[in-house]
DNA sequence: TATAATTTAATTGTATTCAATTTAATTTAG
DNA sequence: CTAAATTAAATTGAATACAATTAAATTATA
């Protein structure tokens, strides 16, 4: 390094572009989400429930790295488009469980194609995804 | 593909890695960041300033990939806390002009610790770490 | 030159994020 | 069994993000 400040350089830092391609990829999602109305939070909300039908929020959270101050707000949107429905558990009155419904779970027909058109936007190879995707996972691991 | 639904699987996304894993790295510069009375964001404004002094919003807004919604309270808050100061360009009125303070570039000596730290709690070896920042450089591109 | 087009910030409104606190329900310990 | 501890969501408040609009200044053009 050629001085003591350069360790502070934008340039030298891996957060920065971690932080800025995140939300440089997650807007060109905005566009293909407006068309199902979603935003790009309840669009991974939706895709685990998609997979999974009906969840709680912690599970949820754990899922999406997302805590209720996030999710609370979220859902209750979620609910009030009709994708969802939210109800408390018989067997325990603190949790609150998160079911898809039908009208959410017809979206998915939507949805799918949404990751393909996306792809043709990313300038990457299908290896240098790959790698991309498992250095990350390392990292949140 | 085993079904028709696996590409809007949460586990196929690169996006969905890209967006957690830049939140959670974030989250653990919070504590650091802190002690010298900075968010994340207003971090790596201040990253630009210490290497470039002098800046206006429009070109900051360019390296950082922020625009004028956000930047404009971003800058207010540093303005009083003092790191730096806000004021009209002389030739064209409309560009704004912000400037380090000396206080702003004080805290450089304490902020120069910080990526050392976080290197500690980043799960990856150092060619790991080149070949992410050069694959999110990629996609930024 | 007068007007149109462009540029730069600021503003507005919606939707996150997240730390910290609160509330209510359940579990654990004494 | 009962008080204490824990757990799950919700709430609160501060700080982003960002699309869309506005306002003011500058530049381009007819």
């Amino acid at each position: 390094m050629s001085n003591k400040y350069d360790s502070i350089k934008l340039e030298n830092q891996i957060c920065f572009p971690l932080y800025s391609a995140s939300r440089e990829v997650i807007k060109h999602y905005t566009p293909y989400l407006q068309k199902i109305d979603l935003t790009y939070t309840q669009y991974i909300a939706m895709m685990v429930l998609w997979d999974i039908k009906k969840t709680t929020v912690k599970e949820l959270g754990e899922k999406l790295y997302l805590d209720s101050g996030t999710l609370t707000p979220l859902l209750k949107s979620l609910e009030s488009k009709g994708f969802v429905t939210r109800s408390r558990s018989k067997e325990d009155e603190r949790v609150l469980i998160v079911e898809i419904t039908e009208k959410g779970d017809a979206l998915k027909d939507e949805a799918v194609n949404i990751p393909k058109a996306l792809m043709g936007c990313v300038n990457l190879t299908q290896d240098e995804a790959i790698t991309l995707y498992k250095l990350l996972y390392k990292l949140l691991s």
